[in-house]
DNA sequence: TGTACATCAGTGAACGCGCGTTCACTGATGTAC
DNA sequence: TGTACATCAGTGAACGCGCGTTCACTGATGTAC
């Protein structure tokens, strides 16, 4: 049964990346190390030949899923971002949105590393929202660089208030509807 | 061992008190039934003569800090609301703070009776920041329901967006002032 | 008002279950000669 | 290149533990007469 080296770490990468989907999906409490396992194809005895504890995992998988996000939103305007970012598609979503949505609470009450995970994380994102901007001077570096937090705190409270509401919920729509159109009108 | 009827309601009210605290300190399924009851100086077994499972008082629990946190902030203007809502204080003392900011995302994976009582408590949370509103036409007041609604959202962001840090986080904290300061120029 | 009995809030042991983790084992891969 | 052995990714049973829930029991309260 063993198996290539190659192998052997595609199958790590395979099973950090089920668990990245997941733990959105369901929270860090809500997936069982044999539930990731069984999802990645495999049994869960396996597990500690790849990782040192499911708190291990949870930051790999936290850094794998952050890095992911800012890299898709890279160098988007505003606009565009917060149009994809607030949407249902995105709210129905979890397992494959935004990691700072889905688990920015669940992160609050977990270990240092996953909180020092999504600290690394949101400045990514941030990073990535920066792109579009030309060179500026120090003034203007950190008014921009205030009004990415603000609009990330924004679309990140929207998408959460909106989850919280019942599936078919005309609240949940609602609140999507009105976050979206005030902050692409504050930003015009 | 047995208890005056007017006794065991507010022992049963204690213990919904004191599961609303815990349950924001550290999420729905970070804290037991053992936990809840031994908290409130009860032993475990007395839970059922109360509540019918978990989930009941899950939902309980959400009725009666959404309610009281609605009743806190009723007919203080938007400017005050942010300054307490947005503050140290209030991001490191969870169990007494917000129940939205605190389990909005724990409730999105919770049964429909948690995500129903989170809509209502939306709904009241709004309708307290509404009673500075004056008499208002239509228009206007659809105007001012969402921009509750995109002001909540904001705040909520904010707070769990900061929560999510380390604890000693500079970037936590500047979280905290950058939208404090943003969203009372907005309301300015 | 007094008495005899039923009720039921609270106790503490016990239940089955699922969790994170450990372990002996397998057998193909990788390595040493 | 071929052979003999070590390695170690993956398997599946087992571990201890804590969870939500149940249960027989207690004894003061509440009720019926």
């Amino acid at each position: 049964m063993k198996v290539t080296k190659k192998q052997a770490l595609e199958n790590r990468a395979h099973i950090v990346e089920t668990a990245a989907v997941l733990f959105r999906e369901r929270g860090y409490d809500g997936v069982g190390v044999a539930d990731i396992m069984a999802a990645a194809g495999f049994t869960h005895g396996g597990f500690y030949k790849h990782f040192r504890s499911k708190a291990d995992l949870m930051a790999e998988a936290a850094a794998s899923s952050l890095a992911q996000s800012a890299t898709q939103s890279a160098g988007a305007d505003v606009a565009g971002f917060v149009k994809e970012y607030i949407s249902r598609k995105h709210r129905d979503a979890p397992g494959h949105g935004c990691t700072l949505a889905a688990l920015c609470s669940d992160a609050a009450r977990q270990p240092e590393s996953v909180k020092t995970t999504f600290a690394d994380g949101i400045e990514s994102q941030l990073a990535a929202l920066a792109l579009e901007d030309g060179p500026l001077n120090k003034t203007a570096k950190r008014e921009a660089r205030a009004k990415r937090i603000d609009t990330l705190a924004h679309v990140i409270g929207a998408i959460v208030l909106s989850r919280a509401c019942p599936d078919d919920s005309t609240l949940a729509d609602e609140i999507l509807e009105v976050c979206r159109t005030r902050i692409l009108s504050q930003n015009a």
